[in-house]
DNA sequence: AAAACACGTCGAAGCGCTTCGACACCTCTG
DNA sequence: CAGAGGTGTCGAAGCGCTTCGACGTGTTTT
């Protein structure tokens, strides 16, 4: 393995010079720098990461800590770790990938242990345990999501609840009255995760400023879980003529069994999704749908973290503007009977 | 932040006695190891990674590179993330994640840095470009798929021929005598990836040897293409019957499509999928399918990869036996017209 | 009773890097 | 032409840990 010194060696300077043309904090000819760069060149030198953290207070890790569970949202959460991961390496950094299970323990391992500089939590619930050591720690972090105190912390997402209301407002603007929600699995509003109760917020805000009444049932993905919700929902309010669906795997059976009661999309029924764009292109339907950025809040997270790594920024919560794109599951409500 | 060497005096014995505490590397009398252990958790003593790194020359990381595409079985890709991390924990070992981008040169860096001690490396191609400089380097490593040549290397895979292989099987058995492939995107055969087409290969010798015809086709994800890949199956091949699926976002449309044509699952054709057992549990229809053990793939890889870090083993290809679960989309085939 | 061996502990060296202060040397100023 | 100020380079001191050899003590062997 090739060390500083030996490159330092082979360049016919010393160390301290070698490393200063690494680093670039302090001025050097470009004569030395040249010959420094070849040998480095020529060598095939790699700094070595362990001293280089421990010199220099920094190992240029980023820990990104995403959730154990699979019960939604998995290419969202991908795509997050694949733009997290790539924006880090163009800032220099590597990521460490926590998962959930170690809980709250994970964050004071992190912290206390020098693995890396600054944390990325996701999945983050409405009142999250591992809040009140981040807060403590001090450590540099980004929640993607929002908790329900953000002091303190910088926080990036969605503007979920803009997006409930957005969409009762298209659905409205079309004519709807009557609006059921199909919503995650009942294990995501039970631990209070923050982006399904802000968006059923904003749909029932909206729904109650353009007069629009709201059914919300959660459910469980698949064929036989939607077959169930939807027996009920019409049930409950036969009069239903728009949907609103924040669940991946509840998209196509909806898409199904409408098709199968014979009920037409959009002519009889209109389907607003809040999906990632490929899956709303996807669908046997062109699904009008509200985009999940994922990319950029991944992109945003890492970029926040930078910022406040050199050069202490305030804390904020950045919310990215929904934005709807009309497709061909929602039109104009039908004229009631 | 708390050091070895405050733990040390807070205890009244040297540093290394508590570096030895910790380690177990020699042995300790009971009573200085609980007072060394009481110290470390009074002060919330946490090794510094940097500091141990250099000095052990080991990191106690595994880095993980995940494929920077996102077309094709981002959940099975998920899935082997999240049991990596969560298996390389209970070894002691945290998880880097890399993405393609950087591609062989990440090989290097990782090598060269010290930054982990061993590698994974997912989405291997029959011809892939990483490795050629792993075997240089000598690092530890396992591949999460089969490349054409595995001279000192470990790999861990499905065995995706005999994957291919009991599909046919499955399906001539119950009297199927034309069958169509829908496989992955054209991309992804382009760029050789192993499992694409090895599952073809023992898809297409199971057939010879059981007098069956196989139609392959290619087919990006999702309604339209499949729509149109579709009417080519039934174009070239009127008499199919069977279908077997290697690609999730087609499912769902040639279901669909099925049931438009008037085709019924399982009466007039048989559906076998390969993908998660999720995936063919939540299907409008319950599939048949050969699941992606994808947790098991990454629990082997990581156990392996320990193995080989403490006590060289040799190196070793692990393929795991194909499982086919019959549920609702197969059954016999329609008598001949 | 002396020699041999464990056992438990300690001090010191060193892992490869960053960074601080020092020191030449050179170019401006007045 | 002396002093001030820059510029480019170097040596040395750590960063916090692991590990090696050494050194008491207490126990066993001959």
């Amino acid at each position: 393995m090739v060390t500083l010194a030996e490159v330092a060696q082979h360049a016919g300077v010393s160390a301290s010079t070698v490393s200063y043309v690494l680093s670039g904090k302090r001025s050097i000819s470009s004569t030395t720098r040249q010959r420094v760069e070849q040998s480095i060149r020529e060598l095939g030198y790699h700094p070595n990461a362990g001293a280089r953290a421990l010199a220099g207070k920094r190992s240029n890790i980023i820990a990104l800590m995403i959730p154990l569970r699979t019960d939604m949202y998995v290419p969202v959460m991908m795509e997050i770790a694949i733009a997290v991961a790539t924006t880090a390496r163009t800032h220099g950094y590597d990521v460490l990938l926590l998962t959930g299970e170690e809980g709250p323990d994970a964050v004071r391992r992190v912290t206390g242990s020098g693995l890396a500089d600054a944390m990325i939590l996701m999945d983050v619930e409405l009142q999250d345990e591992r809040l009140p050591l981040l807060r403590e720690s001090g450590q540099p972090s980004v929640l993607i999501g929002l908790p329900a105190d953000t002091a303190d912390l910088t926080c990036v997402d969605l503007d979920w609840s803009a997006t409930g209301a957005l969409c009762v407002t298209h659905l409205a603007g079309l004519g709807h009255r009557d609006i059921a929600v199909i919503g995650e699995a009942p294990a995501v509003y039970e631990r209070h995760t923050g982006f399904a109760e802000r968006t059923l917020d904003g749909l029932r805000s909206r729904a109650r400023e353009t007069g629009v009444r709201v059914l919300h049932r959660p459910c469980e993905g698949g064929y036989d879980a939607m077959a169930l919700t939807l027996a009920r929902i019409f049930d409950e309010r036969p009069a239903t003529t728009g949907f609103v669906v924040q669940n991946e795997s509840a998209v196509e059976p909806l898409l199904a069994l409408l098709r199968q009661q014979g009920r037409a999309v959009p002519e009889d029924v209109s389907v607003v999704a809040i999906c990632p764009d490929q899956v709303a292109v996807q669908a046997s339907v062109r699904l009008t749908s509200v985009a999940v950025p994922a990319q950029e809040m991944g992109r945003r997270a890492v970029e926040h973290l930078v910022a406040k790594l050199d050069g202490p920024g305030g804390d904020e919560v950045v919310l990215l503007a929904p934005e709807l794109t009309p497709r061909a599951s929602s039109g104009p409500a039908p004229a009631a009977p």
